[in-house]
DNA sequence: TTTTTACCTGCAAACGTTTGCAGATTCAAA
DNA sequence: TTTGAATCTGCAAACGTTTGCAGGTAAAAA
């Protein structure tokens, strides 16, 4: 049906509805009442036990059979209780995400990919978010593992200092992919960029660009991606400009955060270099207090974020930024788990992926 | 967290994770095998039955035996099966939300307001996305069926032409709740803005402000918002502005269509109005289009967009646009699902919600 | 003819809980 | 002493599946 029909569709939905209610209602009355394979049996005049086998397509069961018991499922309106499933076999088909903020571009993407995948081989994701806290993150984890997931996908909080949450389930036997902030000191497999040689990278190409000094907008020093951002930026400025020390203003991830560095770098009388910003939001505060200041990007001062979120091009200047390739990192991490949930081929735990970024160049450099 | 305002269940989920707490190395070795019930009866020579009942603060078990059976239980590291307690209570504590993408900024917002909900009240989310198909959509809400969701909140799909397979699962008991883009013709509690009054005010401020001429760049009409947008826009006119006509670029929901558009309003000889966009992509499309063609906002052609996606506030000029407070709109449906799970109060499926939204003034107008 | 093979089916025991029912104990009131 | 209530506990049956085992048939091989 096209979108143009609609109008004329929903005009004529209450009848038709209406005209379902009838040919339902003898079914109705039967689902209210949940539909076992023990109805099916009966209806068949087969054991359960055949039954369950023939929709499961065993080899021991006639074609005949299995046709026979089809139908009459499909007549009945039955549907497998999968809890029943699960109790049975002890394994659920849901992997759990842990997640710091969904509404973070880059996590929502993530997500994105990782149901895709999920939805692909037959999973069901369950989501949850530690908003930055370690202890709802470890109530969430514990929480999966008591709804005995197949596996848990996760992205640390900024405010996790300890890993042992993580290594009591992997201890249990519970399978954990990390991906974006991983944790370092567990043996399981992880995926993330790598931010020292992306961020090199980045000011290898402003060097190149012609700025002469490159100041660098950095995190929290907590977390590692922010950690090894600014060590690529010290090594590229080591390796490629001994003539310049390093200029490094350390604050939040916050728009908030650029707008105000961009206020402390004016003060220190420096009024022109090139930005690098930890991230996107950062990068954008910074342009937005530069605009204030009447100081012309890129030619005054160029500025670099991180990301590439959907805000770094369509502001002005459109932002030139780094791809993490959220959506990809996603769908990778899905497949990791899926495989070693499904204990599939070369599966090893000491996997490290590191995920190719993009340097999107664009009118702010 | 406070245990006291949380369902029995959660109170459960709280002992049990403080129990994994405090027992992590001496236990390991034993959890390799799962620890039941059974297992703590034996060593506190107890019946099964006491064992649970214990667990589950029954008033008929002593004090001092729960004590007992506590202290065992923790010093096994016991975590309940949470798979066949849903088999046997035949419900789960999930709840399932289907959205059309994640990557939405609204839907990922209202997400993050559904769980944070779901999380006080010691229900899990299951999450996923119908990428704005039909089919997808019929498949996912079978899906969370069959895994025995307490519930589902959903927002349909684009293409979602048909609601017979919403009423199927109705038919069979299954507690929904829509938000944003609801279905109309079920008995179901929905949640949503008044587009009609949105747009409608939207007009009647571009009117006040002294515009003459507004016209509107419409959504695909087979979405009610789409639809009621434009029918607010057409009633501001009719009832403040009887000597003009309405125009409306009828398009897609993307920013490419808002750069169309614009060039067409262009074509058309207009050189100066407002325009009201369907939706803030389609805003920012219109704003790189008339940036690009040296037209001024917001002197010559105001705009305002609707949504107050994270970047309207980022670019230049800002713009104004309508708040949809999708946060809360997830939270609330939330609530009103789970109220309408734990059978509490004055709980009624016919309710409809109209959230209230907020124009956000920026300098684009 | 007997044996082998392939194919087909059912019984009943799991999986880890919860819970109705009944039996047992204690203590106070009659 | 008996009665009744209050308190405590266990048996066993669910919940809806899956699956090992044993037993059955028919056709093919010996």
């Amino acid at each position: 049906i096209k979108p143009e029909e609609l109008p004329r569709f929903q005009a004529h939905l209450e009848e038709e509805l209406h005209i379902l209610d009838h040919s339902d209602e003898a079914i109705t009355a039967l689902e209210a009442e949940q539909i076992t394979i023990k109805n099916i049996a009966s209806k068949v005049n087969l054991s359960v036990s055949t039954v369950s086998r023939a929709l499961n397509d065993h080899p021991d069961i006639h074609t005949k059979t299995k046709k026979l018991v089809r139908e009459a499922a499909s007549e009945l309106g039955y549907n497998p209780n999968i809890i029943a499933r699960n109790l049975k076999s002890s394994r659920s088909n849901q992997i759990g995400v842990i997640v710091p903020e969904i509404r973070h571009d880059f996590f929502a993407n993530a997500i994105s990919g990782i149901e895709e995948v999920a939805y692909q081989n037959g999973y069901t994701i369950i989501i949850a978010q530690s908003n930055e806290q370690q202890e709802r993150e470890i109530i969430n984890l514990d929480s999966m593992y008591l709804h005995r997931v197949a596996g848990i996908i996760v992205s640390i909080s900024q405010t996790t200092t300890s890993s042992n949450h993580f290594k009591r389930l992997l201890d249990k036997g519970v399978k954990m992919v990390f991906f974006d902030r991983v944790c370092n000191d567990l043996k399981t497999p992880r995926i993330h960029i790598d931010d020292m040689e992306s961020s090199y990278e980045v000011v290898k190409y402003l060097l190149g660009k012609g700025y002469r000094k490159v100041v660098h907008f950095a995190g929290p020093q907590s977390l590692d991606i922010c950690k090894n951002r600014q060590l690529g930026y010290e090594k590229a400025l080591k390796d490629l400009r001994t003539d310049y020390e390093p200029l490094i203003f350390e604050g939040g991830m916050h728009e908030s955060d650029g707008y105000k560095h961009v206020t402390d770098l004016i003060n220190s009388g420096i009024s022109s270099c090139a930005i690098f910003a930890v991230n996107d939001p950062v990068a954008v505060g910074a342009i937005k207090r530069l605009k204030e200041l009447n100081i012309k990007v890129p030619d005054q001062i160029g500025i670099v974020g991180f990301s590439n979120n959907p805000i770094t091009e369509m502001i002005s200047p459109s932002l030139t930024t780094v791809d993490q390739h959220s959506f990809e990192m996603g769908r990778q991490a899905a497949e990791i788990l899926i495989d070693e949930i499904e204990g599939r081929n070369d599966f090893n735990s000491e996997l490290d992926i590191k995920l190719d970024t993009e340097l999107i160049i664009r009118e702010s450099t």
